[in-house]
DNA sequence: CTGAAAGCGCTTACAG
DNA sequence: CTGAAAGCGCTTACAG
């Protein structure tokens, strides 16, 4: 059997302007519908660029056009699971603009940073997305002074730019919001390290929350520690050495939620007849192993991927957008527990 | 205060070429290092280039060179923890050659995959990398018949083609290896579904390894279930309702270990003082929050990625390469089960 | 050793 | 409505 050779022969527009008897300046004009050409030559140049297989080169296109619809996504987060679903988001979000999206990853490095940057400058980028593993932390470059709009996505950026994030505060009041509805009156809220700001933005959620039920809202049932099960086990076990025993328990995040479920039900508690729990990420590897399976909090993070690569083209064509931090609203996802 | 303003005058190898007396074809060559220029002149370009900043239009240079020094990198798991550290790898190991990899999430759509491709060929890509979920099955498209070379990372290729996955038969023997040193005699094996092709070579590799050992090797000590906590549970309900009981686990991934581990513990069982646990990925989010921490198998992902992307750029180079599978060694990973 | 010229494949004023 | 020409920013034979 004889398969047809790719004979790599490209076909440009000289080919195509040739083919259909017409200049180049014709047949650039008519395939990319800019300036006057007859409808039936544009027809007849299309066919024949069809029939020919022709396909423009970007190269060089954009070396004219000053234009390369490519954009740079950073990340130092390469364990991570937040930064995929964003990455993700990004790509997809991009590729209907016919953008496509350079992937960096940075680690820590400031390095190997610069070197990306300078490789995608030096490739013409349009623009680069900032995304990480922590909104309060930046990454290891100043991407302030490029002369190409950046847009932040799960990292911090500068005030004079657009940064998105999940909205922790309202992702948190629907969990308290949940509890709530479950008719638990002593709620408390077993978050993570003090040193990370949504800790504290959940927090004051948290409370506001309790507030707006008309439910009693002591700082002491807020329990700082670290983003671990360990966490979630040592909160239980603190809180039923005493008397006053919650029956709600929002947490910081799955991970500690599936602590308490855990240290729970290994104390004979049961969940969610006893005491309900919330947790916040919405991991599927968590929640779902979680016995119960977890009611927690998604944050969107592949739409929130999706609108800063949609920003991201906005400012490059020229767009005006208010610049600061957009919240991103999060969603409820009940399960067992 | 005043800052430089930003004025975008991209300088071009004519404003070298200009500042320093020469031609842009002189400047060209001794900026690349080549053709013959004496190292004076070169010197004298290179001083005046570094000067003003000069730094070359890569879409210019990839148009006459016929290379981009850009490759693409498909993946259809937008969730899943197995690519992150994969792609991390290939972006890694690249950007020390200068090349960019434009990141194509493609989900499970052949329509997507295409438009990707497309958009990829359009800008030239020098190559492409595809990676994915499932060792034994490909991604929803054809990379057979592109004019650049294809290399294949943790998704099926054809077999004229590089593929690179971890060697799941060393890995179990490893496993297996560990699990002997600790004493133990009576190892069975706690595996995922059937249908994947890591069963089946995990657990003929688990067969093996206990021949070499000298022990017993029935194949009723291969438990087949799901990729889950749950099943972890269920086959130890399932084993310690007998009276053969294992006094060592192999587990075919960190979920299942996890379950065993959490089961052993709430039955009694001692780990590992009664039964040592050994899991497959060493996915950390799982491993560590066991109790004890799981020992486990590393699949060095991260270096696979490196891999395969090195692997592309000699490809891409027309060295000549080895295709078919490529097997690359995993690491045993001692923490306390 | 150095440079004038052509070329990579497209787009865009500018004429006609 | 159509086309000749110049230009995007570089590299590469080919002369000298």
């Amino acid at each position: 059997m004889v398969v047809a050779a790719n004979l790599d022969v490209r076909i440009t527009i000289y080919d195509v302007a040739e083919a259909a008897g017409v200049s180049t300046a014709t047949a650039s004009k008519a395939l990319n519908g800019t300036g006057r050409v007859s409808s039936e030559t544009r027809a007849r140049i299309k066919q024949v660029a069809s029939d020919l297989g022709f396909r423009p080169n970007a190269l060089a296109r954009s070396l004219t056009r000053k234009r390369s619809f490519t954009v740079g996504l950073l990340t130092d987060d390469t364990y991570g699971r937040f930064t995929l679903p964003v990455m993700a988001g990004i790509s997809e979000g991009l590729i209907d603009h016919g953008v496509s999206v350079f992937l960096c990853a940075i680690e820590n490095s400031p390095e190997l940073a610069k070197t990306h940057v300078d490789a995608m400058l030096d490739k013409q980028i349009d623009g680069i997305i900032a995304t990480g593993k922590r909104v309060d932390r930046s990454l290891p470059v100043d991407l302030g002074h490029l002369p190409i709009p950046v847009v932040y996505a799960l990292t911090a950026g500068p005030a004079d730019a657009v940064t998105l994030v999940p909205d922790d505060r309202q992702g948190t009041s629907e969990a308290v919001g949940h509890l709530v509805r479950q008719g638990r009156r002593r709620i408390v809220h077993v978050t993570g390290p003090g040193s990370f700001r949504v800790v504290e933005e959940r927090a004051a959620a948290f409370v506001e929350a309790l507030h707006a039920a008309g439910l009693p809202a002591q700082t002491s049932a807020i329990m700082r520690g670290s983003w671990s099960e360990r966490w979630g086990h040592e909160a239980v076990e603190a809180l039923w050495s005493g008397t006053d025993r919650p029956d709600g328990i929002c947490c910081g995040n799955d991970q500690i939620a599936r602590g308490v479920v855990d240290a729970l039900r290994e104390r004979g508690v049961d969940v969610p007849l006893d005491v309900s729990v919330v947790g916040f990420d919405n991991w599927e590897i968590v929640a779902e192993q979680t016995r119960p399976p977890l009611t927690t909090i998604d944050m969107n993070l592949k739409e929130l991927g999706r609108q800063a690569g949609q920003t991201l083209v906005r400012l490059v064509n020229g767009e005006a957008v208010e610049t600061g931090l957009w919240r991103l609203p999060c969603t409820l996802v009940v399960r067992g527990s």
